[in-house]
DNA sequence: AGACCATAATCTAAGCCTTGAAAAAAGTCA
DNA sequence: TGACTTTTTTCAAGGCTTAGATTATGGTCT
């Protein structure tokens, strides 16, 4: 809690913590002491005070801890290290081609991309907190992290045990979007934020839905799917086989084909960029179809702030963020709704694997730090 | 939460309530101790064990407080008063013109009400732990407990600050169909469920959000307006002057407007059965539409259980559920989704006031209890 | 019946966490 | 330097929880 505090809240004086935690001065001061003694929160300067003793500043010590975030995409696997302060210190980087997704490979390419990054590094592999690995499609929750993703023709691939097989460090499984959605909360456009919508609009659509500061994952950890969210009774067929989805309209694909534009998937951030110069009608109408869309997540969530992400997304939404605040409103009627809660994310698309690596921090907040290599899966 | 786990688990000997709650049976034992002399809770008989010495049966004192509940509904105010156990108690009841729904004579029918129900039921005023009401509309968070409701006129109803004038309960005021939504969760077809979604159609349509076993209500309080979420991106016009709203499809008054009949609100019930005798069409098409709604719900949350309730929702649902669910799968194509999770209500449309009393609980199992007549608004 | 066994509940002392109050530390200012 | 201010630490006390021992209450076996 301590930790978490001094996390989010940057650097700070003991006093500044005894006020953000509720803890008393004196609390604060044993606890910081064994932290500091243990080396994971160290002194960074004072400051002045009016007269009076200098306040200490503390911040949690970057090198305590690494982690290791791994973002499998469309077209390759990319493994980067980050420091607890989530800089990127090495990168590994695996093309896939996209007809090929042999899970076999897929794990191989991590696991060799996982000690590649330590050994570039130079990070002593003990201090190592553990890997997240975001991918598209659903997780099943358990220790195998049984994959279901569509694009990849994964049916239940036990992503998770292929990997343990490879490696001792704790293992964290994730939708990519959901990774994608937790950096934008803890580090980008959501963050202060307890009620948050990350919606990630890239050639397809996902979301996180954040509820009290956390990611909501429903019953089965599959909530959040925001490009199922159906726009139009009995409209268009998605790929998921159902119609009417958000991501059957919005999706950039989807919008491209809906705009009559044909363009392999190298080519959709061009293509889509030709629309919006060209002020295509389908870009208003994938405006209003927007507006109705976040209205009904307005109307269910009644979230603090709502975020668009995703190479689309922000595309989209760096043009028409006024038009789409606009269409929102225009379709939430019933309650004071202010359109500044609609917001663009600011990590950019690439944020997956910074987002996989934070599934790492989590245990480490808990107060578990090393305990050994007990994997777990998200 | 030793309270709650007795509350909700039912008799429990200590040794089930150690297991339940992860005490240890010492602490079981020491705070039991401190709830019987309290009079909280009481023995209720025993259990032979096998062979060794019996186990004895503890319940929650049904008679140690008693809650008021209060349906501010379009046609009448109902006051009833229940003891822990939800065991109605009372009831005081005042029909309302539904033309006039003057805040200041519907404050008088509650005050008047909750005096009525404590003197009828004989129970000693100073263990009534309060009063919660149950109105239409969205309630603003605060100590005036500001309603807004459409139906009624009302634009900012400081209710709370009238209730208060004239009563030193504490006070809880919020949305019927949360009050009802919490009744189906704690007593009805959602126990024992996290992560429920809980719909109710009646002339509008309105829901409940459960999140880790508690209603979710968003950062403004305003979440789980199901009857909000757009099923046709530019479709019929709802009364919160939207389009597309679930509402205009699948409140009572919308199914009948769609089937061309004409019926004033007392007449609803008997037109929309004649419709479901009658098999029209405009019933198929609503178990379609309810069935696409239903899916974005459960792609949105998750849920493990939908509960459909409301008169309407029970009519529709009693004879159509199958078709419900077989249209909420079709739907629903992503992931693994049981239709076994759509299960109709189970307390019948009247328990917005027993919904409404189990907020006056909250406090109660927080360790609070009779502190005086602290009034605080949910 | 009496020895013995099994299970439930309680008692006791110890451990841990948190805190208010007092003391110490580290400055400023006159 | 000494008075004063503010931050930080120390210390003893209080509260909560628990492991382990003890007591309570019954059954079973010879």
């Amino acid at each position: 809690m301590l930790l978490r505090a001094l996390y989010f809240g940057g650097p700070a004086t003991r006093n500044d913590l005894s006020a953000a935690t509720g803890l008393s001065p004196a609390t604060v001061s044993t606890m910081t002491g064994d932290l500091l003694s243990e080396n994971v929160v160290v002194e960074a300067g004072q400051v002045d005070s009016d007269g009076g003793r200098p306040r200490v500043v503390l911040r949690v010590n970057p090198a305590y801890g690494y982690a290791v975030g791994v973002d499998v995409g469309e077209t390759q696997v990319s493994v980067e290290l980050f420091d607890l302060e989530m800089t990127k210190l090495a990168r590994a980087h695996y093309a896939v081609r996209s007809a090929r997704h042999d899970p076999e490979l897929v794990a191989r390419h991590i696991l060799a991309g996982v000690d590649t990054v330590i050994a570039e590094s130079e990070v002593p592999a003990e201090r190592v907190l553990g890997v997240g690995v975001g991918v598209p499609g659903i997780v099943e929750p358990g220790p195998d992290a049984l994959v279901r993703a569509k694009t990849f023709g994964w049916e239940a691939v036990p992503l998770g045990a292929l990997l343990r097989a490879g490696t001792s460090l704790p293992l964290f499984v994730d939708n990519g979007a959901k990774t994608m959605g937790q950096a934008e909360l803890w580090f980008g456009s959501g963050k202060g934020t307890r009620d948050a919508i990350i919606v990630l609009m890239g050639s397809g659509v996902g979301g996180t839905v954040v509820t009290d500061g956390q990611i909501y994952r429903g019953a089965g950890k599959a909530a959040g799917e925001v490009g199922h969210l159906k726009l139009v009774a009995g409209g268009r067929t998605c790929r998921c086989g159902a119609r009417g989805c958000l991501e059957a309209y919005l999706g950039a694909e989807a919008i491209l084909d809906r705009g009559g534009v044909v363009a392999d998937s190298a080519d959709e951030e061009a293509a889509l960029a030709r629309l919006l110069d060209e002020g295509s009608p389908v870009i208003a109408e994938s405006v209003e179809l927007l507006g109705v869309g976040l209205s009904s997540l307005v109307h269910l969530f009644n979230p603090e702030r709502i975020v668009i992400g995703g190479w689309a997304g922000l595309m989209l939404g760096g043009r028409m963020l006024t038009e789409i605040r606009a269409a929102t409103a225009a379709n939430t009627q019933a309650q004071p709704f202010q359109p500044e809660t609609i917001v663009l994310g600011r990590l950019g698309p690439d944020a997956v694997a910074l987002g996989a690596a934070t599934l790492v921090l989590e245990p480490f907040f808990q107060g578990a730090a090393f305990q050994g290599a007990v994997s777990t899966i998200a």
